[in-house]
DNA sequence: TCATGAAGTGGTAAAATTTCCCAAAAAAGA
DNA sequence: TCTTTTTTGGGAAATTTTACCACTTCATGA
């Protein structure tokens, strides 16, 4: 999945997800929207998330494991079940809202990326960016030496 | 299960659990509530906490199992049964409530996890938060190299 | 024994919010 | 330009939340 775009959030607290976004999420109704890691918030399709759910959480016993817990507590656990309305809105409850920074009448961006959409306010992710772009040679240099 | 929820704690002791996770607690009546492991608690139903007790508990000798026993009196023995009232309540006992520092007026956070909900004042929750974000790649590194 | 009151339990009605849907407006494509 | 698709805004219905009230139980002391 790929694009970024961006767009303002309504009154009601919607957001309007992209068509190219929607046909790429497979234009399927059920989803699944969460926190992430930077403040900002991930949309999955129900499929990928569950996918994503029983990685970090395997076996009964996996509420006293450090690492499952962390990984649950702050990215799993906080998901909602999400649709978009006719029109291809996504209505973010308050909760993810709020973790977000998303007021109604904030611009924020939206981006494609693998297997789930990104949302992020405007602000957040310029700082953001600020801020990776003057890593992107480490990772670059880190992860290449990795794989090979 | 999943959704992350902030309610306060009411004068009488109760705590109003969303419907939502009511819901995927499958309306069921008959509900276990016990300590956690980080001064937060947890609420089952009765089949699940029975399925966790067995993995913690297993076998006849399980009391002469170290782990088995910091894990049964930490997290199982606690436990005391629980259901909800018409409006969706939990009356919380107060040794619970002490445990987790849930006086009345409280604000919590109530979060559905994989089979159960996890109750916790809003502001070891913050804590919590606070020292897990920072936690996270490290998690997610430590569980993929398990996973794979 | 009975009145009193505190603490816990159960319920209701109104207010606020969320959800769902429709239709007009705008944009894009032919 | 005309048609089709996309976007925006708003209204109505349904749900959820809040605030409040009534009742039971239990302990106390007159």
């Amino acid at each position: 999945m790929n694009g970024e775009y961006r767009n303002t959030i309504d009154e009601k607290g919607r957001l309007m997800i992209p068509p190219r976004l929607r046909e790429q999420l497979g234009n399927v109704s059920e989803l699944m929207l969460t926190k992430s890691t930077d403040n900002s918030l991930w949309l999955f399709t129900k499929a990928d998330f569950q996918e994503l759910d029983a990685a970090v959480n395997y076996g009964p016993l996996a509420m006293f494991n450090k690492h499952s817990r962390v990984l649950d507590l702050t990215v799993i656990a906080p998901a909602r079940e999400a649709e978009l309305d006719k029109a291809g809105r996504l209505s973010i409850p308050q909760v993810l809202r709020e973790y977000a920074g998303l007021e109604p009448k904030t611009e924020c961006v939206i981006l494609g990326s693998r297997n789930h959409v990104e949302i992020i306010s405007a602000s957040a992710y310029d700082a953001l960016m600020e801020e990776y772009r003057t890593q992107v040679g480490e990772a670059g240099n880190a992860l290449s030496e990795q794989r090979m």
